[in-house]
This record gives C-alpha cells, sequence and structure tokens, in this order.
DNA sequence: TTGTAAGCGTTATCAC
DNA sequence: GTGATAACGCTTACAA
C-alpha cells in the first residue's frame, strides 16, 4: 500500500505537501492541489489515520460503554449517539457489558490503551471509580441513564424516581393497593430509584411496601422469576409495577402462565416503553424514556468537550419522561 | 502520561524488555515481570495501541457496517459479532448505512482509513464494488444477510426465496388468493428474493400476481404505505406478507385504520420475527432468522481469516429459517 | 535472557 | 508557499 512518500514523489513535492493537501491546511497552490490529488488517485493511496494519530494524539474515535445493546432502549441511545459522532467524523465503538463491573473495566482498559477521544457511559455500578480513572486520565466521560452519587461529571438521564412516583400514582388512582415492584439491579441508580418513586407514592397514600419489593435483573427470565413469586404472595397483589421493558414482557409470560388475564384480572405498567415500530398492538401502560434524544445530546455534550470546552463546568441534563395509558391497567378497581 | 521508556528507565531494563514483558512475548525472567510490573503500577502507564498499531499493522479492531441498529435483526447480529470479537480480544466500530450507498462508501472508506483488521458488512446494494473494493485492500470482508451476484467473499444469510416461499404456500394452504407483498428496496437482495419465493409458490398455485407486488424500504412507514396502496386494489387482497418486522408493523396499523381485523378479516405474515423478549403476546406469524448466530458466525469467519486461514476458499454459509404460525393468519378461509 | 537500532506513516516545528 | 527534520510510542530484526 503506498504511502505519502510514494505520494510526494510522484507528485514531485515533499511528503509534508502531501499532508497540507489532505487535510487543507497551510498554504499550498492550486497547482500542487492539482498535482498531489492526482498522484493520490493514480496510486489509490489512503490515508493511515493510525500514524496521524500517533503524532497528533487524536483518534476520532468514541467509545460506547452500555449493558447490552439488545435492548432497544440502549439501541436507541447508541443510534443518537452514531449520528451525531458521524456527522463530526467520529467513528463509534461499542461495547456490553451486561451490567458486569468485571466487563466494564476490562473494556475501559482496552479503550484507553486505544487512546479514544472520550467515552460515553452506562454505568454497572453507582460507584464513581471507573469513571474517575477515565477523567484521571484526561479523557472526557459522559455518563448515560445513569446517577453517581459524588461524582462531578457530564450526565444525560431521565428522571427514574419522577416516572416511577407517577406510575404508582396511576395504580393507586385506579384502586389498586397491593402492588408489586419488579425492580433491576439492587446497586444500579435507576432500579433504586425507581423503587424510590414507588415507596415515596405508596407513603403518601399511607400504604406499606412491606414484602412487595423484589431485585432482579433488567431481563425477561428475571422479571418472570420476580412476579412468580410475587403472585405467590398472600394477599395476592393486583398490579405490578416493572422497572424495565424486559421485566414487564417476563412479568406478562407468568401472569398468563398463572391464569390471569391483564387488565381484567390484573394490571401492569412499565418503566420504558417499547418503541412504535416494534409493537404489533400497543398494550403496556409505559413510562417512555427518549432514548434517541439521550444519545444525541449525550454525544453533542461529549463532542463540545473535544472542540475546546474541556473546561466548561459539568452539564447534568435530566430529560422528561412521557406516560402513556394503555390497555394493560384496565379500568377502575371496583373497592371492595 | 508515562511511556514504555519511563517503565524502562524505572525498572532499569530496555524499552524492548518491558514490551516483552507487556505482550508476554520472547523471554525474560521471572525477576525482571515483577520489576517492570512494579514500574508499570508505580507510573499508572497504559499501553499505547495507536503506536503498537503503526508497528505491527494490526488495529485489533473489526468493524460491523449495517443498515440501521434499531432493527432488532441486525441488533442481534451486533450483539453475536461483539461477543465473539471481544473473546478474542478486538473491538468493534459500527456504522449505519440506512441502505445509503453513499454513507456506506463514505464508512468504508473512513474505516480503510483506520486501518481495521476486517469487516462484516450488510451490503445496501447488489452489487460488488464496495466489497472488491475493501478485499483489493487486503482486508477480509465477510458479507452478512445479502447475497451479491458475481462476488467472491464469504457470506453468512438465511435463505430468503425458501423463507418468503413457506410462508406464501402457508397463505395459500389457508385458502388465500389474492396475497400482495409488501417488500423493501428492489434493489436489495433479500427483497428481491422475498419477492421471488412468493412468485414461485404463487406460481405453482397456477396464481397470478399480477398488480400485487410493492416496493419499499424496509421500514414501518413504508409497510403502512404500501398496505394503504394495497388495500385500495380490487379485487381487494385477502393476505399481506410483509417482507420484514417493521413493514409488518406498518401493515397492521394500516389494516387497523382500514376498520380490518386480523385474522378475522385478513391475515398476515412477516418475514423477521420480533424477539420474544420484544412481544408482549406472540401474534405474527413469522419466519425468524437466527440473528444472534448470524453475527456469531460472521465474526468466526473474520477472525479465522485473520487467525491464518487467510488463503481457504470462500465459505458460504446459509443458515436455517424457522417458521413461526401464529394468531395473524388465523383459520382457513371459507371458499367462496 | 537482554539489549541496540531502525522504522512504522504521519505531522509539528522551524527554516527557507 | 514549500520543504527538511525530528518526533509520536511502539515493535521488528538483529546482536550480544
Amino acid at each position: 500500500m503506498p504511502n505519502i512518500h510514494d505520494v510526494a514523489r510522484r507528485a514531485g513535492v515533499a511528503p509534508i505537501t502531501v499532508s497540507r493537501v489532505i487535510n487543507n491546511s497551510g498554504y499550498f497552490s492550486e497547482e500542487i492541489r492539482q498535482r498531489v490529488e492526482t498522484a493520490i488517485k493514480e496510486l489509490g493511496y489512503v490515508p493511515n489515520t493510525v500514524a496521524r494519530s500517533l503524532r497528533s494524539k487524536k483518534t476520532q474515535t468514541l467509545a460506547l460503554v452500555l449493558t447490552d445493546i439488545t435492548n432497544p432502549f440502549f439501541t436507541n441511545i447508541a443510534r443518537g449517539v452514531e449520528d451525531i459522532a458521524s456527522d463530526a467524523g467520529f467513528m463509534v465503538i461499542y461495547c456490553n457489558t451486561d451490567e458486569s463491573e468485571v466487563e466494564e473495566e476490562k473494556y475501559v482498559q482496552m479503550l484507553l490503551q486505544k487512546q479514544v477521544d472520550g467515552m460515553l457511559l452506562v454505568p454497572a455500578r453507582s460507584e464513581p471509580s471507573i469513571i474517575s480513572k477515565i477523567q484521571a486520565r484526561g479523557k472526557p466521560v459522559v455518563v448515560i441513564d445513569r446517577r453517581i452519587e459524588g461524582l462531578e461529571s457530564d450526565v444525560v438521564r431521565c428522571d427514574s424516581e419522577g416516572g416511577a412516583y407517577q406510575l404508582t400514582q396511576l395504580l393507586l388512582g385506579l384502586g389498586h393497593r397491593h402492588i408489586s415492584v419488579l425492580s433491576g439491579p439492587r446497586y444500579v441508580s435507576t432500579a433504586a430509584d425507581r423503587v424510590a418513586g414507588y415507596q415515596r407514592a405508596m407513603a403518601e397514600a399511607s400504604l406499606s411496601d412491606g414484602e412487595c419489593i423484589y431485585f432482579g435483573s433488567y431481563h425477561q427470565k428475571s422479571g418472570y422469576e420476580m412476579a412468580k413469586q410475587a403472585l405467590a404472595v398472600t394477599p395476592r397483589p393486583t398490579a405490578f409495577f416493572a422497572a424495565n421493558n424486559f421485566i414487564a414482557i417476563g412479568a406478562l409470560s407468568a401472569l398468563q402462565e398463572a391464569g390471569l388475564h391483564v387488565p381484567e384480572d390484573f394490571s401492569v405498567v412499565a418503566f420504558d416503553d417499547l418503541p412504535p415500530s416494534l409493537t404489533t398492538f400497543p398494550f403496556l401502560t409505559a413510562i417512555a424514556q427518549p432514548a434517541y434524544e439521550m444519545g444525541k445530546r449525550a454525544a453533542e455534550l461529549l463532542l463540545a468537550r473535544l472542540q475546546g470546552k474541556a473546561n466548561q463546568p459539568y452539564q447534568v441534563v435530566v430529560l422528561p419522561t412521557e406516560l402513556f395509558i394503555r390497555q394493560s391497567t384496565g379500568r377502575r378497581l371496583d373497592r371492595k
């Protein structure tokens, strides 16, 4: 493969001149541009970004570290990130941690070695060390989706506590008194915050939330298992609050298996809507987060840091959620 | 940030010795390993992969170029790719082309500049030039999901023609005679092959497919619009064959809007199933492709090429699909 | 088992 | 406007 020297020789100029033409930087005459461009074409020259990065200390590469690209919420974040990054001439490396701190640590280490210019990260745990580590190496990070106590950084997320409060209030308004929360991993802020929102609503209604809180993982299987457990409790709950879309789907199959019909016999609400493009018939009452917008905003924040705004104060962007009331909550319960 | 020289100085060895310890290559004594590792820790040294890549001509990076990560079919391919790549110590850059040749060309160019070790590509068009270009630069490529006439390369895909034939036969067996195909972009092989499978089944049943074939894009909106058009034709069709999941969803809303109930008044089948983790209640009769497996196999093929099997004959892997018969096709039509 | 020297392909710096 | 030179941080090839 030809390099910049080969092009220079063919065009009868110095390598640095070729570099100037390629990058459209510094001064050169129109005639030189012609000669260089011709030589590039004739040789089929492709600039080597690796060499350029070594010299310039910039890779034009961002990393997106999330838990599972398979979840449409994260998929849409990814798409938002990529669209913005791509427009700015950046490429994106993505990594799935499956909520594992070990994987997260491994990926971050690799990404630092790769000299990515910045990272967008959905942290596996609510503990600041991994982020601090990245910041300590002078790389900007934007934390997506989750809260980390005691950490200064750019953040883009939604209000989990508030959304959960809204969903719980909706159920309470429909007359439900025994509501089980099927939540995600205990140490993930969204899972904890969604429980907290539920608890606030329950407390305001002077109801106990005694045995009704389950922590699991943000997966269908876990939703199924938590629902099974919850249904075995006496008195049996009349509604579920699923802390994400996958959990809701799992809970629905548990309900079906138990012969309970939604919404006739049971109500279900979920945090995270299913994208309309994937829903045969919208059914679940849900709080929707603007995932694509979250990815976009996060990428914009990161790029701003890379484009000189390195020393501005950190921004915490909390985007609004939207409540969609659908069939899974049905009508008001008859008071017993 | 410290570099390999700093570590070498601190450990009292030569840079190359540090390199050997880091990469666990060549010979060095246990004592040297200790000294080097201590120095690395004390300095917080992180190896610079960019410099390493420049020298070794390997970036340990793959690229996944697909049309839209937002489609769960591709999301699962991506996940399969990433899992395999990650196990082998490779990172993955992903790019969305939205079926645009221009975007595809732009991305491939950037990826070549970035010196990725190999590419996995869902080509935007059934035309070999972009792939040949990558091959010409000595980079291995695996073509995913689509056929390209007259191209020698590794390929992982499913049998679109056969799956479409199966779905059409199912509809014919239920008594449908007026079946409209709502397909994807005319010049994408999967869209064309799915139409071909439909045509074969129709021809075998001695039925005409005159005005019943629509080409659009693989999106919900296009599905909606094609369905609208198809429903305006006399005699009105009694069934749709949607060439992908998004089109099916769009078609369902058009049917709902037209006051037609599925499956009572109308049947719908789709190529591409919706992942169970995203389906509140499975409803669509569909051909499912093993997307995750496709991504996995494709990544394995690519890695094999990178690990010395560069000159083996190209492999074309055609994975089996699975038919799920659900409610959207209902019962046998009463013969008129 | 360890080290020296050169070079990977660019660009920053300074000179002309 | 254009070019010579060094340097980015590492590893290959060779030497000791």
